[in-house]
DNA sequence: CTACTATAGTCCGTTATGCGGATCAAGTTA
DNA sequence: TAACTTGATCCGCATAACGGACTATAGTAG
């Protein structure tokens, strides 16, 4: 969960970056005890103190001192009304989740591309009754790794989502050791075949499988992803052409939406 | 613009603070050069770059190489939605401000409570040409100052306004000099008398006026304010007894909302 | 009621970390 | 080409952040 803590800390500011780590972890968890948080970032007592001390002066955090819990502050929630217009395909893609969700029973995610990674924004449970959790809103991951990621690749010009997956190989096999590159390439080049349409087997989690399409801004920019998620035994390859085609009607409305309403997000980055 | 800054500053870390100060300076520019949030901010220099560097890496500021621009970054956003629940009547308010605007030609707002100061949510523009831009989104003013703060105190039990207004004493003088508390008290007063409608007669910025009425969540607490801005000549008697109806009408009606969805903002804070 | 444990909050000596004056580099306007 | 504004970098200094160790405060068990 804590950040990479590699040996050779790379130079810079630990102090904002473990603020950041803080602020995650308090968002993750909704209502944290101060031990749940101990934990999740890994922190030295007197440090995690000092930090949430300062977010909360900063009401980036707010601190009920009667039940003991720490929670995300009002000037979180401005600054994420601040950020909105580089997002604002989110409100857009909405009802998308949502009736992607009800048709397949399954769940529902949008994911926005933010440099050499994917950041889960929405997620949209359908009725089924098991389901993955190993997507929430917050998460990020390497562009490679993960249905959403997988389809942002094969949505790029080929030469681009080679060097990425290279650059990235390092952060990948950091997370699953076992794992081949070449694996992913192939992916990425069957999605390429397949109407855009990426499918991850359980790369993430075993038995966790899903498939996805990216979303182009007016401009054609690839800004992220829709993806629906499943366990594996309703994954079949039959179901996964069932499924691509709503999936792909609703990323073209989307789509739609952004070249009527919106000077959109443009203001998505590319790489650092 | 930039914090406090008195001369004692009072313990503790000040990275945190700084960076949050950058954050929302950023958040507030939307698109921001450089020396904008030098200006913005009024650290030194190097001071800014280091911790616009940080905030890079933690992805809560984005940085257009090629614009030479910075924005806010996909962890603000996130974590805009993760604070949602405690803020979920922003959402069952649109559509009031919406009318509100409508209706008056004027400025509606929604403002929060928190602690002892109003945060501004979120800000509608109606259509008279003629706009007072003295508040917008993530502003915050302490309770006593401006129509929505008042319009809080005066929801609030009398014993606890008053010994609100006399802590914010200082914080209110700071801003304005020749403010006279006293006259805080009787705004207050009237807004009792007055269904709860608060008015702002120019208290913050001359000829700026503006009228609100406190929001309540499901169990009582109060919350946050909806207002009515416009300017003075806009806001006579009349037309202040005659905005207040649909200002009352739509407050009730967020009410009723919340009442019907939610384990609302229940999470909201009270003091510190 | 006392011992035990988990959780929250505080002290304080050490030094790494962030600080910022000063300087340089790169574009812009005159 | 000079004068300026804006952006990026150096580097010695001291302060602000660090964290091991300790204390305080529930909550639970024996």
């Amino acid at each position: 969960m804590a950040r990479s803590e590699g040996v050779g800390r790379m130079s810079s500011a630990q102090t904002v970056l473990r603020a950041a780590d803080v602020l995650h972890a308090v968002g993750l968890a909704g209502e944290a005890r101060f031990a749940d948080l101990l934990r999740a970032t890994g922190l030295p007592n007197p440090t995690l103190r000092r930090l949430l001390v300062s977010l909360i002066e900063a009401r980036l955090v707010t601190h009920d001192s009667e039940r003991k819990r720490y929670s995300l502050g009002s000037e979180a929630y401005v600054l994420g009304q601040l950020a909105q217009p580089a997002f604002s395909f989110h409100d857009l893609a909405r009802d998308s989740l949502k009736r992607l969700a009800e048709v397949s029973g399954d769940t529902a995610f949008l994911s926005a591309r933010d440099g050499l990674s994917t950041v889960c924004l929405h997620r949209e449970d359908g009725q089924y009754p098991i389901r993955t959790h190993v997507l929430s809103v917050g998460d990020r991951h390497p562009l490679g790794m993960g249905a959403a990621a997988l389809a942002v690749l094969a949505a790029l010009p080929e030469a681009m989502a080679d060097g990425i997956l290279a650059a990235n190989t390092e952060m990948l096999l950091e997370r699953r050791s076992e794992l081949d590159i070449s694996e992913l390439s192939t992916l990425v080049a069957q999605a390429r075949d397949n109407d855009g349409v990426a499918l991850n087997p359980g790369l993430i989690f075993p038995g966790s499988w899903a498939i996805a399409a990216a979303l182009r801004a007016p401009g054609g920019d690839v800004i992220g992803a829709v993806t629906i998620a499943a366990i594996e035994s309703r994954m079949t390859r039959d179901r996964q052409k069932e499924l691509a085609v709503p999936l792909i009607k609703e990323v073209r409305r989307i789509e739609r939406l952004m070249n009527r309403f919106g000077e959109t997000g443009l203001r998505m980055v590319a790489a650092e």
